[in-house]
DNA sequence: AGCACGCCGACT
DNA sequence: GTCGGCGTGCTC
């Protein structure tokens, strides 16, 4: 017998071995350790053959079994398999992305004990004031008095120190006890809500009759809903009826989406057992979380992208929300979209899937029009609806301070009085994009990528944003030696100086990647906002991201020419989105909102149709637009990048490549330079590679990518296939 | 991917 | 004389 096991590398087969001596042949789908090279990896049987291509010489046997069962269930493993084959990504990458981090690395799948922290009889007596030289032990121990007992993982949560547990314990005052951990299935027995169901007004209740109407079947469905519209009101009536039948619901947010308010608001509603799975947690919480949700001992399962993998034995239905969140796109390694592979599952699973945004994606809304997609929309605002003003300052010849428009600045100045907060977006961190020389107008770039050097005047060096190479703010210019050297354009930490000086009675504070690279340091800042700390709020996107300031009352869009005219062709889309989203938080009933957009193409036709008539006529303007270039969502797209030092070779495997298509139905675009053509010193092209329709492409690239890996060529560069792309940078 | 081998330039 | 840069090749 043959084992044969995928591995996570990126190649684009299967690995055989032999059985190991005395030991049991695995079962399918469970993880191997085998030898590789020189070191060992851990993969997933995929199968057993009595034949091998290789002779048996050049095999060895695996080293060991690390579990007794399967460990990607029947539907996941389905889903895999029809991952791999979309994203034409090797099986064993998708299977490695599916397992949580602990269980790739080898560790046991069976659940860890519990343990519980007790004081034992001396412990219960003890007078605390005999540890008050030890405060760490004396607070834990002061718990455990009155709670009686502490569960390890609860250690770090509650701000309890290890040393100070490991003291206790060594002095004979507390011990622990294990035991195995209860995974209870059964938790919709007791199904209660924690809070009543709001009303649901017409659109609501139209919304969900018509998910309910349809049996519980597989159907995606794009609820489309302004902000304050009750997208979530939603969710909560059509998850209800799940619950209580005891089916789980999995629910994914994008990156910053899950906040402590969104989990808690899950909470209140729902009396079953949840679980999340955000950044915060570390990989033993993981696979914890994984553990109970495979044993159906969760009710609900709400995690951004890679939740999507979670095990769930009783799927009932899978809701995403804000769908068109650029972080439902992995971009590194198994490059999959959240989204379109959750509708792959809720397909295999049989489920109903909720796309929900105020601002859904080309994507979903052109597979409305093709009729893949249902769509349910809300336009009702819950509450007294808010009127918004919206303007376009034409920035042609004015003149900028620190890039603010006159206007701009006396509106601020009007918010500001009235109390109110003013939030700025500009979408260039540091404090200038570039650095020139007023003698001889040499712009100093990074000697690595085809970009300028952005000036960080806080940190007194220049940065390249495309490779993170760094160094001292220069002196003199590099070409001719003089020192007169000024910064061009504008960046957050500009704005933020500059606006601090101008108004120096109001608090400003920045969010951008700088300000907030410190773990936690984000939620400072928007804390201090939220307290009214700050009154000038200055940001790149993140600012926007699932951040609600109820105070904030003026919103400008520093520099919108960007967006228009980028090589990326998602910019337009990202910024509609952004600007709808701000626009539907600034202010509330009783402070009107205002938001401004500084622009040098105040004629632009999109900008025109987002501000006059809103998301839809824009999205089907842009959409046009997209239809009549070619891209996605016209018609299927992937794209074959290759990098090289050497430009030649990256361009020569392309070229090869495209000789390996032959005369199939496959229209090919390239190879081209990428918009920035040189990065962290390598040489970037790629090819477009386009089809009418998703059987064609699979079918081109089906045949054609044995051809393209058997290339000598691509051996002497980096190269890789991505499906749906989500820019061509 | 991750690692070893191997070949050339700049250091003790 | 070596250390180490990355180009090349291989992994059942």
């Amino acid at each position: 017998m043959y084992i044969q096991v995928a591995l996570p590398l990126p190649l684009r087969q299967l690995f055989s071995y032999l059985p190991a001596e005395g030991q049991s042949l695995p079962e399918i789908g469970c993880r191997v350790e085998v030898p590789f090279g020189r070191q060992t990896q851990i993969g997933v049987v995929v199968s057993l053959s009595e034949h091998s291509d290789l002779d048996d010489s050049k095999l060895k046997p695996m080293l060991r079994t690390l579990d007794q069962e399967r460990v990607i269930g029947e539907r996941l493993w389905q889903l895999a398999q029809l991952a791999a084959r979309y994203y034409f990504s090797p099986l064993g990458m998708v299977l490695s992305q599916m397992l949580p981090v602990k269980l790739r690395q080898g560790d046991s799948a069976a659940p860890l004990p519990l343990t519980l922290w007790q004081p034992t009889h001396a412990g219960r007596t003890l007078q605390l004031d005999t540890l008050k030289r030890a405060f760490q032990q004396q607070r834990l121990l002061a718990y455990l008095q009155t709670q009686g007992q502490l569960e390890d993982g609860q250690v770090s949560k509650l701000e309890f120190s290890r040393q100070a547990l490991k003291a206790l314990a060594d002095k004979g005052l507390i011990e622990s006890t294990d035991r195995p951990p209860e995974f209870d299935p059964n938790w919709s027995d007791e199904f209660e809500l924690g809070e009543a169901p709001q009303t649901l007004n017409k659109e609501q209740a139209v919304a969900v009759a018509s998910v309910n109407a349809d049996g519980g079947a597989f159907r995606p469905w794009l609820l489309e809903g302004v902000t304050g519209s009750g997208k979530t009101e939603v969710y909560f009536h059509l998850m209800e009826p799940m619950l209580k039948a005891g089916r789980q619901v999995l629910v994914l947010v994008p990156e910053i989406g899950l906040t402590p308010q969104t989990i808690a608001r899950f909470r209140r509603r729902f009396k079953v057992p949840m679980g999340v799975l955000h950044s915060a947690l570390n990989d033993n919480e993981r696979l914890q979380v994984w553990q109970q949700a495979r044993a159906g001992a969760l009710g609900i399962v709400i995690g951004t992208r890679s939740a999507l993998f979670t095990e769930l034995p009783r799927l009932g239905m899978i809701i995403i929300d804000e769908e068109h969140d650029a972080s439902f796109k992995q971009q590194e390694g198994f490059r999959y979209h959240g989204r379109d592979l959750a509708v792959m599952r809720a397909s295999l699973e049989r489920v109903p899937i909720i796309l929900g945004s105020a601002t859904p994606s080309l994507e979903s809304l052109h597979n409305v029009t093709t009729g893949k997609y249902r769509r349910l929309q809300l336009t009702e605002r819950a509450g007294v609806a808010r009127m918004v003003q919206q303007k376009i300052i034409d920035l042609r010849l004015q003149n900028l301070d620190a890039g603010c428009s006159h206007e701009l600045l006396r509106e601020m100045t009007r918010h500001l009085e009235a109390g109110n907060q003013v939030m700025l977006f500009l979408n260039r961190r540091g404090f200038a994009p570039a650095l020139l020389c007023h003698e001889c107008g040499h712009l100093h770039g990074c000697s690595r990528c085809d970009a300028f050097y952005t000036v960080h005047q806080g940190s007194g060096m220049v940065q390249c944003h495309h490779c993170g190479s760094q160094k001292r703010l220069p002196r003199q210019c590099s070409e001719c030696g003089s020192t007169q050297l000024f910064t061009q354009g504008v960046g957050t930490e500009q704005l933020e100086q500059a606006l601090s000086q101008r108004f120096p009675d109001y608090p400003v504070v920045r969010i951008d990647r700088d300000t907030t690279a410190r773990k936690g340091a984000l939620d400072t800042l928007l804390e201090k906002i939220r307290r009214g700390e700050a009154r000038i709020l200055i940001g790149t996107q993140m600012l926007a991201k699932g951040h609600h300031f109820p105070d904030v009352t003026l919103v400008g869009l520093l520099d919108v020419d960007g967006a228009l005219f980028s090589a990326d062709f998602r910019a337009a889309e990202r910024l509609a989105q952004l600007y709808i989203q701000v626009a539907g938080r600034a202010g509330r009933a009783s402070k009107p909102g205002e938001v401004l957009l500084q622009t040098h193409q105040p004629d632009h036709p999109l900008l025109h149709q987002l501000t006059t008539q809103g998301y839809g006529p824009f999205a089907e303007a842009a959409l046009r637009e997209r239809m009549d270039a070619l891209l996605p969502p016209a018609g299927q797209m992937a794209i074959l990048r290759a990098e090289s030092s050497h430009p030649q070779q990256a361009q020569q495997f392309l070229n090869e490549a495209n000789q390996c298509f032959g005369e199939l139905a496959l229209q090919r675009v390239g190879p081209m330079p990428a918009p920035m053509e040189r990065k962290a010193g390598k040489f970037r092209f790629h090819t477009l590679l386009l089809a009418n329709d998703r059987k064609r492409l699979q079918q081109a690239l089906d045949l054609a990518l044995p051809a393209i890996e058997q290339l000598a060529s691509g051996k002497r560069c980096r190269w890789h296939l991505e499906r749906d792309p989500q820019d061509l940078l």
